[in-house]
DNA sequence: TGGCGTTGTCTGGTATATCGGACAATGATC
DNA sequence: GATCATTGTCCGATATACCAGACAACGCCA
């Protein structure tokens, strides 16, 4: 459910630091979503080869990346994971709201999911499978496209129009069933959305599947910076319990 | 329920490449547990101020740390814990495990908990409290010194005394009611672990608490490299039921 | 079996990141 | 108000990391 994007390979002679190689290679696997072959590396991240694999030694000999498979692919390995999980110990919103998203779960019986805007796509931060039969879910750590859900309209909700049209690409316009969302309906959407307590949509990811959310806000009702957070509820139409 | 140490300042006259200050600079904070003020940061990794107010602005930007309170403490920002949660897609272990932890919760009404050793500590890496009114349990992500639980001496079972000895310090030989743990003691415990499917600690931590520790152990019964998994159970000694 | 493309490692040159130290701002103490 | 210690930023020198390109090994294909 991830589209793949590769960073402009411009031929510009200048040397870039390790560390800003770094940053960009963890972006990557995390934009990929799956292990990637090392060899694919230098080219998706314009980088020189030597580069790159020297990075990749140092990172996975001190455990952020791992090593898997046998044709050398690469992946986040169980420190970051690790390192993660600190950030809990002094971020309350992800526990609490992976408490709440797990009891909204419980009570309705659907999917229920925290999200936060993450560049141009929304991540899925922690889910909770509903309990029926059918079900979609999301995976977590997964990216999807904006215009797909409603929670997508919710995160972009406080921006002007022209920093929502900066955020989109086109390929994530094509919702999964092929048809095409229209940026001034998706920024209508968006704007739309603004000082609700609940969006709702239909129909985006197939037939039948409803989607609603809800902002997660700070004290005085504000936003939390950068406007990132919220939950939502994916289910089928046909099984909503009120 | 951390120690504090500091990387030795060894006032060599060697350069130290970004990336590699940067992986000592996520270890440190791992390591402290809770935000740590950046002036402190330079004497704590051996670096020169302008190095390390350069490198936090850069993993600040990134979002890797993140600033926090009045006074210009950093820790981990909510990428690395994004970057985390990736690491789950491809390691069905901390899944499944955590999932089996929180069974063994529910089924026991006890505290359970998904172990790892981590450097010289062992790490929590996922974390059920138990259901009774009094109940001791570990944070997640907190690191806990090895001879305090019989995980502790679990995931050491399979090394060599010296191996075990070269892990130790002396300041965490000492048990939170101030007891010393004898090196030979807990090296003899840990080797007395191997092969065993549960290990049990009685009254480390404080009296009358019980620790119970299973290994999780890869195909074939091996250890899963580099054995530093296993599950355990902690509890007040008189709400255990079998 | 030979040719080809890809992968992974290695090496020396040079562009620049790292560093020591200077300096200004700030807050605490006397 | 002066002094002191600490913090955070800045700057030029230089140690070295980054890089291009060479090379060996490997697997695939005709």
């Amino acid at each position: 459910m991830t589209a793949i994007t590769t960073i402009e390979n411009k031929p510009e002679k200048t040397r870039e630091r390790g560390i800003d190689r770094v940053l960009k290679l963890l972006a990557y696997l995390n934009e990929r979503g799956n292990p990637v072959r090392v060899a694919e590396l230098p080219k998706a991240l314009g980088a020189p080869r030597s580069t790159i694999y020297e990075l990749v030694r140092v990172l996975t000999e001190s455990g952020v990346l791992e090593l898997s498979g046998d044709d050398n692919k690469v992946y986040f390995g169980k420190l970051i994971y690790l390192y993660g999980i600190n950030y809990l110990r002094e971020n309350d919103l992800v526990r609490r709201g992976s408490a709440e998203v797990d009891a909204l779960s419980k009570l309705t019986g659907e999917t229920s999911e925290l999200c936060m805007l993450h560049r141009n796509r929304q991540a899925i931060v922690h889910s909770h499978s509903g309990s029926r039969p059918l079900r979609i879910s999301s995976e977590v750590g997964g990216q999807i496209p904006l215009p797909w859900t409603a929670s997508g309209r919710l995160l972009l909700a406080q921006m002007t129009s022209s920093e929502i049209e900066a955020l989109l690409s086109p390929e994530d316009m094509i919702l999964p069933n092929k048809k095409l969302v229209a940026v001034a309906d998706f920024v209508a959407d968006c704007i739309g959305a603004r000082g609700s307590d609940i969006v709702a949509s239909t129909g985006l990811i197939s037939s039948f599947t409803q989607c609603l959310a809800s902002p997660i806000r700070g004290l005085m009702g504000k936003f939390l910076p950068p406007f990132v957070w919220c939950c939502r509820w994916m289910f089928m139409a046909t099984g909503w319990r009120s």
